[in-house]
RNA sequence: UGGGGUAUAGCCAAGUUGGUAAGGCAGCGGGUUUUGAUCCCGCCAUUCGUAGGUUCGAGUCCUGCUACCCCAGCCA
């Protein structure tokens, strides 16, 4: 990462301030842990953001490993998009990149460790007769008739398992805990499976799986983890986190701590749905610029930065939380604002014929490329006789309240000169499709000579030298602000999600992408090139609108 | 009385030993402006889920309520 961003406090720095004051540790090392079996979103992008933000912050480093313990869900082409992703966010993590697939030697000799100390058994119940010895939130689970079977048989059992002698669910190897724990997870959790399943890294080594909380605290004690941070539902799991480092043989003791996971408005930030809106073909892919993930986001436009500053801004605590989607976009719109090269285009294009100035006669024009940054340069466009304008910013007439053009007033084209409307051309349809005006040739960087004041400003495309285009305006997905809680959340997509224009741009777009990767196009929004864009079919995504009053006063 | 958590503005969120409610987003006024953008300036919690208690003083301490979230996968 390339600047070094201001993080505030959080409950979570505050326990390591106190850890590292204490002597309890010297250095902090924390861990980013996705499991393969879907592409990032902006609630990763929080965990990611304090993960290797904390990381960074001590001077301490972050591991990325991939919490592959169920193959049967996860796959490699997971596992590539998410190391892309977390290396465009801005960061680096320790090393290789680790899996809890590295461990499974290590991991089964503990599950044996346990064995031998007498806190495992390996039951061959059915799943539904494990449920109902598991008991009910207030009533007591009952022992199964295999917990007391004795260590050697249990080996041997255990070693049958691994040898592949047993069927997927004949049976597994489960913790010698307490069946009338308050904590249902400890309730003599199952801490490997049979899984006749080929692994993304492992091959057909393996036949038994570690379960995700046995597997976890391991995984983070083996690689010296002294923060181990994830979200509020393993709360309850930090007992069997503790219990299972407490009876190995393992020198490290990690430590667990949860934080709220993100939620924000109008979409889905869960594995499961976003896995079904892909998978049922409700958006285009898992990076369709709609989509919450970071590959969609990217698409869409947002920069790394700005979504480092959004899980900034949001914090980290321990409270449910719903945030506004206005805050992501503040954020796109701050950086964009100060790094996006302005540009114009037209999305919705009437014509606009300037009668005092000859056909085939073209004025030259130098137009800044930020208002505000005189670094950014200056462009050249070109001024003829037939121009494009935004059909929404002419009106036959108006009130003094519209500052855009109106037959027989004035208005700036943007970077140009003033316009005066003379007459407007209608279709069948009674759409106005072509607007007649002259210019004033002395208006070209300056006020009127004569003192009169024209207020309102629109753009334009030079319609000799323009570019078609099309551009791809987004919506949320959504219409209510919490899917997740809908019976059926996919019932509750917006139809209107997706808006594609025809139009013009000014030429030579992408032919000089900026850095940043997004225009300005003045009055309209910041805007991309999507992927499917070439040189012959321009395609722009809009990231974001411009925060627009005028479309409040007008509502 | 299963257990584990959380309650500060429309949203996010500071508030660490009790000393008189940061900041951001949104919103609302006003100024500048060749983007109805940006920028600037101002406003926006006599009150911290609620009822009591302790105290000169409580968002912070104590007690009782209430609301919401999580847990009964051989998922993570």
């Amino acid at each position: 990462m390339a600047e070094t961003e201001h993080r505030p406090t959080n409950f979570i720095r505050q326990i390591i301030d106190g850890d590292l004051a204490s002597g309890l540790h010297n250095t902090v090392k924390t861990r980013f842990p996705p499991e393969p079996n879907g592409f990032l979103h902006i609630g990763h992008a929080k965990s990611i953001c304090l993960n290797f933000g904390i990381a960074q912050d001590y001077t301490g480093t972050c591991n990325l490993r991939f919490d592959d313990t169920n193959p049967a869900k996860e796959d490699i082409s997971f596992v590539n998009a998410i190391k892309e992703d977390v290396s465009w966010l801005g960061f680096a993590w320790d090393g290789e990149e680790r899996y809890s697939s590295n461990y499974f030697d290590q991991l089964h000799g503990y599950a044996v460790e346990l064995i031998e100390k007498g806190l495992a058994y390996v039951d061959f119940s059915t799943q539904e007769e494990m449920r109902e010895m598991r008991g009910t939130l207030k009533a007591p689970g009952t022992n199964s008739p295999y917990r007391d079977t004795d260590i050697d048989t249990n080996k041997r059992e255990f070693e049958k398992m691994t040898a592949g002698e047993y069927d997927e669910g004949q049976c597994c190897l489960r913790a010698k805990i307490d069946m009338a724990s308050s904590f249902m997870c400890m309730r003599d959790p199952v801490i490997y499976r049979v899984k006749h399943a080929h692994h993304h890294q492992t091959g057909d080594k393996w036949c038994v799986y570690p379960m995700y909380d046995f597997t976890h605290c391991i995984s983070d004690a083996i690689e010296g983890i002294s923060h181990s941070l994830c979200t509020l539902e393993f709360q309850d799991n930090r007992r069997l986190y503790d219990w299972v480092i407490e009876n190995i043989s393992i020198e490290c003791t990690p430590r667990q701590y949860e934080f709220s996971r993100l939620n924000l408005e109008y979409t889905v930030l869960s594995k499961r749905r976003l896995i079904q809106l892909v998978e049922e073909n409700h958006v285009e892919g898992w990076d369709d610029p709609r989509m919450p993930t970071i590959a969609g986001l990217r698409r869409r436009g947002y920069t790394p930065g700005s979504i480092r500053e959004f899980c900034t801004r949001i914090g980290v605590t321990k409270m449910d939380n719903m945030v506004e989607m206005s805050m992501l976009e503040a954020c796109i719109r701050d950086d964009l604002n100060v790094n996006a090269p302005r540009a114009m285009a037209v999305l919705d294009p009437i014509k606009l014929v300037i009668e005092n100035l000859p056909e085939g006669e073209s004025i030259t024009i130098e137009a800044p490329n930020h208002p505000n940054d005189e670094s950014m340069g200056t462009r050249t466009l070109s001024f003829g006789r037939e121009i494009w304008i935004e059909a929404e910013d002419f009106r036959e007439s108006a009130n003094k309240k519209f500052k855009r053009l109106v037959l027989d007033k004035e208005v700036r084209l943007r970077n140009a000169f003033v316009v005066k409307a003379l007459r407007a051309e209608k279709d069948a349809n009674d759409k106005v499709t072509t607007v007649y005006c002259s210019y004033d040739p002395d208006t070209l960087g300056k006020d009127p000579a004569d003192g009169r004041k024209v207020k309102g400003v629109i753009h334009w495309v030079d319609g000799a030298t323009g570019a078609p285009a099309q551009f791809r305006l987004y919506d949320r997905l959504f219409n209510v602000p919490n899917p997740a809680a809908e019976e059926s959340f996919t019932d509750a997509i917006n139809p209107a999600s997706l808006e594609v224009k025809e139009g013009w741009v000014e030429p030579g777009l992408d032919n000089r992408i900026p850095k940043i990767g997004a225009w300005q196009f003045e009055r309209t929004g910041y805007f991309c090139l999507d992927k499917h864009s070439t040189s012959d079919a321009l395609v722009f995504n809009r990231t974001v609108g411009l925060r627009d009053t005028w479309a409040k006063i007008e509502g």
